[in-house]
DNA sequence: CTGAAAGCGCTTACAG
DNA sequence: CTGAAAGCGCTTACAG
């Protein structure tokens, strides 16, 4: 009842005249077989409007051609362009695609690890991870995984992702290029490592530059907006308050700017922002968004191609890819001398 | 190589010293085997990490106990909380999701119809259509399928849906109740039928109430940002401006929200605007916009139980179900009288 | 180039 | 309550 009543390779056969052994060669295989048996079962395929069936297929040749891509939830603008990469790219290599919201929550994990145990999916792709999957870790991975940007489960599992330092590095030289020198940080979860390493590269490039390092100048905004508004409120009541900011992603720099306007600030006037990620919400602020742009779509799209490679047994696959992240400058940051001038 | 070599039925079995049959029996049907028995392969079972291989069963019980879920795109904000309230009710129900974007191309379905016609999804949830899958139209759909919102395949596919009307309604009849006599629309691209439904629903309100209805004070916005920033921009320029607008949706009152602080306009003194939709950009901008709520999660809720209903060929289920909306009042709208005021 | 046969891993009438 | 057997729809050595 479920699915219609579809015919199946037999009735192809029977209709063209051949074994079900040519009939399937003639279509999956088609160099195999004679040219006019090649048409005869093709004419013959068309009549009756035969489909393969994939899930006999699968039993089979012991390959669903599917892959599983858990992604923490769906909400945060980020995650979109990675999905879409890692479909473009498996769809152009014949895969399908089972996506996974895991809320970073191990239990809504349990479906979607029950896939992979149970021979439904050929492999996962695991992005900025918080949800530790079975099986993936160990000295040698027990299932076919990519692990895209934060590395959750270490250098043995194969991992796209950006470098994390150089985002902070980016950002921080580029206000420290306009005149800034009181540099605060707004950071993400420190469970994050992405979180982690962008705080350290924000204190590493100050050091670099030779600027001075002050805790009050850090705050958390656990990467989302209204802790991050209420985090750039605290570093606006600081005696000495920063100049500019630095947000370890755009939705706490579209909070970070709603405190500033609050209190009656001007971006960039009296306050320079940086957000990273480069998502939508940064755009529609008023002033739009400086920051880092993060290429999710190339991303997405390698982490696929690494992991069907990865199914199929190729050889020679990078295990590890770091992609180049690069500065976007918009409107909300200006150079240290107007903040004198207001 | 792809999937681990793992331990069949049959290997459980043979622990147990039973049958694959009563082996089989015992894990999925164990009223059907002595208590000894039962206890005997599961021991078996957990024994050796024995996980059912869900492409054999699918194959044998033509069932694949996963369903599609074609949605538009993900980057707009309103989709998330659909697929959420999908995922939550089939996960329920013991089945799989596979999410597709269409993009509202046809091309973009083409990967997605495959899984259809080959057998490797039960049925199909299209949300908001713009695409036609093949197959489900007809006098009778030839494959078990729920449509959400846009109802593109008629009645008689099963849905799931808002009264579009009634979306228009309670926004116009909320300005007109704060004194707005001068109403305008901002409405979505007329290919999809809500966006018609919520321009007629304007205007027949508008009517009901006894206003005027005034051509001019109608703008497509193509439920995009930026196109509802220039109509908005339009709307500024009449020599009678409005003093309120109804947006068909929240990212296009985002945009013409933008447009009235770019005049110099101040939301809600000046102008009010009311969205649609209740998603997260429309809580994000100074002021927040009022809006009409959609319950997304029931929606997908609702949406997916139905098509698992009709997947497993249940009797007496609702066809075509119009889930209730209400307004939320937030900061874009006040009375007309503060705009006198001003 | 083609066919007969085995088998992927299950479930389920059918007997007993 | 249990087992032997058939079969879901394919693909692929193995012969010829």
């Amino acid at each position: 009842m479920s699915i219609a009543n579809r015919p199946t390779l037999s009735d192809v056969a029977k209709l063209a005249g051949v074994s079900v052994a040519t009939a399937s060669r003639a279509l999956s295989n088609p160099d195999l077989v004679a040219e006019g048996t090649r048409h005869a079962v093709r004419d013959a395929a068309q009549s009756c409007g035969y489909k393969v069936n994939l899930v006999a297929r699968s039993l089979r040749m012991q390959r669903t051609n599917t892959i599983l891509v858990l992604t923490p939830c769906i909400d945060n603008p980020f995650y979109p362009g990675l999905l879409r990469g890692i479909e473009d790219a498996a769809h152009d290599r014949g895969f399908s695609v089972i996506v996974g919201f895991t809320l970073k929550r191990p239990e809504s994990c349990q479906p979607y690890s029950d896939l992979l145990s149970n021979g439904r999916v050929d492999g996962v792709v695991v992005i900025d991870g918080g949800t530790n999957m079975q099986g993936l870790t160990g000295p040698r991975p027990s299932v076919p995984a990519v692990q895209v940007l934060d590395m959750i489960y270490g250098p043995a599992v194969s991992a796209v992702r950006v470098d994390d330092h150089q985002v902070a590095e980016l950002a921080v030289r580029h206000l420290a290029g306009l005149g800034h020198r009181r540099i605060a940080h707004i950071s993400g979860a420190q469970e994050s490592i992405a979180a982690v390493h962008r705080r350290e590269g924000y204190l590493n490039t100050l050091a670099a530059l030779g600027l001075p390092a002050d805790e009050r100048l850090i705050e958390c905004g656990f990467y989302r907006r209204e802790p991050a508004a209420e985090a750039m409120q605290k570093l606006l009541s600081l005696g000495m308050p920063p100049t500019a900011v630095f947000c370890a992603n755009d939705t706490m720099a579209t909070g970070a700017l709603r405190a500033c306007q609050d209190r009656g600030l001007r971006v960039p006037d009296h306050m320079s922002i940086v957000g990273a990620g480069n998502t939508f919400d940064g755009e529609i602020t008023e002033p739009p968004l400086t920051t880092i742009h993060v290429p999710r779509h190339d991303i997405g799209m390698l982490a696929a191609e690494r992991l069907i490679g990865l199914i199929k047994g190729q050889g020679s696959m990078p295990h590890d890819t770091v992609v180049p992240v690069e500065l976007m400058t918009r409107g909300s940051t200006s150079s240290a001398r107007a903040i004198a001038a207001a």
